[in-house]
DNA sequence: GAGCTGCAGTGGTCAGACCAATCGGGCTTG
DNA sequence: CAAGCCCGATTGGTCTGACCACTGCAGCTC
């Protein structure tokens, strides 16, 4: 192939990026169940001669991925090296929300109006799945904060953390995935805003309250009163916090 | 710099790949403020030189960014060129959800539920903020998908469109975003129902009779009915379709 | 003044190189 | 013969230096 050369050097399709040509490859197959989770890609190397692409076109793609918590890359011989297609969530979804949070292309209420609805539907389908061994991690979350002295960039992280085991709990992968994003997405707005608080020991007192009923209505197998109460939760905190400057 | 060295070359701070230096970097600016929607990133090169990294290591960071559609790179001198943080909406979640969902890693029925919760809050919001502007390609779509010579791809699409066109008349951009991941992502398995349907025409016809009633909820500004009729939609044209074999 | 032309800057791409981590198999040693 | 060590092969990680095609703008031409 001629060395350099923008966008296409007689690239058979049309006008495909290198890296692009690569993405296709493995998409088509993903699609065609060639490539399943736990598969591995070819090396970079051999990939870059079997797509006539250099290899940091492969990489670029390869990026592309993992930017998308499709696949995993490890150096080293033998079975466990190369990039393999991940199964397990990954945090690829928080990172893009974070980014665009921060960005504010998604305005913080538009964000926090879907979390309600994500968060209605994951303590709904928690208070319908739950196990014990779901329940325990949230009652140690909520000792956690339950103390007086924490600081507030530890209760944020229990906030969350709790938020996040919820929707474990709630069976659904989706679910899962998403209100972490979202809920870590607000993990430094909202911090912001909890060092802003003039009443902090009040506001996390009532956040406090909340976290029990909430959990408390999802022990009894609670659905409907557990989303009640969350959807309160999620809004009157947001409320609170609103008027608070950031950063 | 030392030529080589994987990961670290005493690169200042921990175990940081080169690329995610950049990528730090570039975080750390957004959230400083100091990079905003339409501003543009340093030259590829300048930035290479900024931060002592190879000029490939920050195109793998720019090509994570851009996966995330956060970043919007164009050839060329003067104001245009250059890479761009981008403002309005990407298809970025799409592209992620797609291939989640293509290995799935995100089963289809947690997808499902997801998008019924999704969609109610998408037509709740739409029944409220509607306006004629709105309401115009919503029903030119409902026009298209009433011939009934229309072949089931190009039905499939409308559909998208048409779930799509609602959520942005919901005024929400995440709730629109994700409407059109999740719905995008469905694509390809839902089409392949559709061609394995026998009676293709009968079930046409109920989705058409579906998304006139949810049309005309919407239209009238009843929030609550439409939220009640989209989310009986899904579920039943979900259930029509789970039988059907897939590719 | 209108139109063209060339330069400079930008992303796109490639080839070739070396580094560090890792696994396995073969060799050494007890 | 078994346990342990070591070296080589493989893989991703990184860098350098180069060239291409596209674009905008300044300066030149007519």
């Amino acid at each position: 192939m001629t060395p350099g050369g923008a966008a296409t050097t007689a690239r058979s399709g049309e006008g495909l990026k290198a890296f692009e040509v690569v993405l296709r490859w493995v998409d088509d197959r993903i699609l065609g169940g060639q490539l399943a989770v736990g598969d591995q890609l070819p090396a970079e190397r051999e990939l870059a001669r079997m797509l006539d692409v250099s290899r940091a076109a492969v990489r670029e793609a390869v990026r592309t991925l993992q930017a998308q918590g499709i696949v995993r890359s490890s150096v080293g011989g033998g079975g466990a090296g190369g990039t393999t297609i991940t199964g397990g969530s990954t945090n690829a979804l928080s990172l893009l929300l974070r980014r665009h949070v921060a960005l504010s292309i998604f305005p913080a209420p538009d964000v926090v109006e879907v979390r309600v609805s994500l968060e209605r539907l994951s303590v709904r389908l928690a208070a319908a799945n739950a196990t014990p061994e779901h329940l325990a991690p949230m009652r140690a979350l909520l000792d956690v904060m339950a103390d007086p002295g924490i600081d507030r960039s530890q209760f944020n992280d229990c906030d969350t953390a709790f938020h996040v085991a919820m929707a474990d709990a709630a069976g659904n992968l989706l679910v899962r995935d998403l209100t972490a994003a979202i809920r870590e997405s607000l993990r430094l707005p909202i911090l912001d805003r909890f060092h802003a608080l003039q009443s902090w020991s009040e506001v996390a007192e009532t956040l406090r309250g909340d976290h029990q009923s909430i959990f408390a209505a999802v022990a009894r197998g609670d659905g409907e009163a557990a989303a009640a109460l969350v959807e309160d939760h999620i809004r009157s905190a947001w409320r609170i916090l609103e008027g608070a400057v950031q950063r």
